[in-house]
DNA sequence: AATGAATTCAACCGCCGCACA
DNA sequence: CTGTGCGGCGGTTGAATTCAT
């Protein structure tokens, strides 16, 4: 219950960004900014790392929020061969892109790419080298989304709630 | 038009590494 | 060496939005 009205106020407002833009600008060193400071100026709404994070993600200028093209959609898969999931990585190699955006767009495409199960011993699962466009599902073959939510439901007996929560995610599935 | 399911993506959280006292 | 604070990062969550029925 707590959690949850933490989330809700975590959305930023309007307001909310539009003084953070202010007091970047009235920063002498926007580039390197007092985040202390600007914390003072939110009153105990907002900590230094929700303002860090709001304006690195979203509002730098660096930023530009858009659909990666195809060329971007290359540079991202050849990244991740080399370097798994280190977003941060992968990103700078992008124009004006984020860790968030390249993390965003890559467990969207995962979620939406079927992935066969291979019935072995081991019971590992097989993902596919490239994305299948009009995917429906067959025998073998399943979302990872659904998979997700199948380990979720497995799981959801465990002795540690909270933990659990933590240790579910699709990188399990892909033997990181 | 209503509503439930699926998807998107912004925000939160915890961990790690580094700098500094 | 140890403790502390800060910033960066990746994993996860869930509200908001879109889609399907």
């Amino acid at each position: 219950m707590v959690l949850i009205e933490k989330r809700k106020k975590g959305r930023w407002t309007a307001e909310e960004d539009k003084l953070l833009m202010q007091s970047i600008e009235e920063e002498p060193d926007s580039e390197n900014p007092n985040w202390a400071n600007i914390e003072r100026k939110f009153a105990g709404k907002r900590s230094t790392k929700q303002i860090r994070e709001r304006w690195s993600s979203h509002l730098a200028p660096s930023i530009e929020k858009r659909q990666f093209n195809e060329d971007e959609r290359k540079i991202i898969d050849e990244e991740f061969k080399k370097n798994k999931f280190k977003w941060a990585k992968i990103a700078s190699k992008l124009e004006n892109a984020t860790p968030l955006m390249v993390k965003n767009f890559w467990n969207n495409r995962l979620k939406k790419r079927p992935i066969i199960v291979r019935h072995s011993a081991d019971s590992s699962f097989v993902e596919p080298s490239t994305p299948v466009q009009g995917f429906s599902s067959g025998p073998g073959l399943v979302t990872l989304a659904r998979v997700a939510s199948m380990a979720c439901s497995t799981t959801s007996s465990g002795a540690n709630p909270k933990k659990r929560s933590k240790r579910m995610s699709f990188s399990f599935l892909l033997n990181k």
